[in-house]
DNA sequence: GGCGTTGTTGTGCAAGTGTATAAATAGCCT
DNA sequence: AGGCTATTTATACACTTGCACAACAACGCC
C-alpha cells in the first residue's frame, strides 16, 4: 500500500510551459499570495518539488511566466499592424481593433497584467521590462501614426508625433481597462468603434463619408 | 530585564486610521503577499497582536485600507469639478488637469490600485466597488461634457454622449497609468496639456486661439 | 533484457503566517 | 492615591510556505 504515484517524463521545453501556464493560471485565481509551489504543482499536475527541478527559486518561476505574458499580449497586438496592403488608415484602424475586442479584452489578462504591474514599483526588473514594452508599443504607434499623416500630406514635426502616439496609446490602454473590468456594459465592437473614433478625432481626420 | 515594552493609548479612530495607513503603505512596498499582520504592525509602532482588537481578520483590514484608498483618490478628483464661477470648458480642462498632476499621478497610489484591482477578477465585493467607482467617475464626466456640447449650442443624443464620456475617461486613464509608471519621461504639464488637447479634439471643440 | 541517467516523487525542516488568549499596564474616575 | 477597565503586549499554536534532499522509477541505450 501507499504506492508511489505513477508519473510521466516529459519534454523539458513542455514541462515548463505547463508550470508557466499553471502559474499564470495559479496568479490570476488567487492573486501572487496564493500562487504557492502547491498550488501551482497541483495545477501543472506534478508535484511541488519538481518545480525546483526546472527553476532555480519561485522568484524566477515568477519572472518567466511575466515576460511569456507581456510576449503573448504584444505579439497579438503588433501583428495587426503587420497587413502588407492596406492603407495606413486601414492598419491603424485595424490596430486599435485588435486591441479592443477578444482576445486582448479578456479578464484573466487583465488581472494578471495588474498584478504584476502593481509590484513594477519595487522590482525594478520588473519596471524596466514594463518600460521596455511600452517604448515598443508607442513606437509602432507613432510610426503607423505619421504615415498615416504623410498621406493626407501633413508634415508633423516630431514634437507632435510623439503626442499624438502618447494620446492614443492612451485612449487604448483606457479603453482596455474599461473593457477587461465591466465587458458586458459594452455591446460588442462598441468599444472598437469608439476608439477608432476618437484617435481619428486625436489625429484630426475627417470621418469617413 | 526582558522589560516589557511602553506603550501609549491612542483613541480608536486615531488608531484605526493607523494601521490602515500602514497596510496601504506595506501593499504598496511588499505587495498583498508580503504585507503580513507583523509589517505592517511594526509599520504602525504597534504589536500585531492589536490588529485583532480593531479588525476581526486580516481580510477587513485589506477591504477597508482599499475602500479609504478609493475614497482619496475620488475626493480629490471630483473637487476640480465643484468651481462654481467658471466656464464648462475651464471646469472641464480643469478636470483633465486635476488628473494628471501630482498627487494623482503618484507611482504608490499606482501600485496601490493595480495590486487591489487585479483581484478584481476573483473578488466579487471588491469588483462591484470599482464598478460604482466607475460608473460614478464617468456620470461626472458625463455631466460636463452635456454642459460643455450644450455651451456649443449643440444637442448630443444619449448614445453620442456616452460614447464621449467612454472616451475621455479612457483617456484619463491612459495617460494616468502612464505618467504613473513612467513619469519622469514626461515633462510637468505635459500630460495634462496632451489630456486637454485630446479631450477637444474627442469632441470637436475648436482649439481656443 | 538489463542498466544507467535523470526526471519525478515524497518527506523533512526551519521560518513565517493568521489567529487565539493570557498577562500587564496606561489612563480615567472618584 | 488607588482601583477599574479597556488598550496593548507577549506568548502559544496549528498550519502553510519555500526549499533541501534522498529514494524511486520511466525511458533511452547497449
Amino acid at each position: 500500500m501507499n504506492a508511489r504515484r505513477k508519473f510521466r517524463r516529459e519534454g523539458e521545453e513542455r514541462r515548463r510551459q505547463d508550470l508557466i501556464d499553471a502559474t499564470l493560471d495559479s496568479v490570476a485565481e488567487h492573486g501572487l499570495e496564493g500562487a504557492t509551489l502547491r498550488t501551482i504543482a497541483l495545477r501543472a499536475g506534478v508535484t511541488a518539488g519538481l518545480i525546483r527541478h526546472y527553476f532555480p527559486g519561485k522568484e524566477d518561476l515568477l519572472q518567466e511566466a511575466y515576460a511569456a505574458l507581456m510576449g503573448r499580449m504584444t505579439e497579438q497586438a503588433k501583428a495587426a499592424l503587420a497587413m502588407e496592403d492596406a492603407s495606413p488608415r486601414q492598419r491603424l484602424a485595424a490596430f486599435v481593433t485588435a486591441n479592443l475586442d477578444a482576445p486582448i479584452i479578456d479578464q484573466r489578462v487583465f488581472s494578471l497584467w495588474a498584478t504584476f504591474i502593481g509590484r513594477a514599483g519595487a522590482d525594478p526588473a520588473l519596471a524596466r521590462a514594463h518600460r521596455e514594452g511600452y517604448l515598443g508599443f508607442r513606437n509602432e504607434v507613432e510610426t503607423v501614426v505619421a504615415e498615416v499623416l504623410a498621406a493626407e500630406r501633413r508634415k508633423p514635426d516630431a514634437a507632435e508625433l510623439r503626442h499624438h502616439a502618447i494620446a492614443i496609446n492612451a485612449i487604448i490602454d483606457g479603453l482596455w481597462i474599461e473593457g477587461c473590468l465591466a465587458g458586458e456594459m459594452f455591446s460588442p465592437g462598441e468599444l472598437a468603434a469608439i476608439g477608432i473614433k476618437a484617435v481619428e478625432a486625436e489625429l484630426g481626420l475627417a470621418p469617413l463619408s
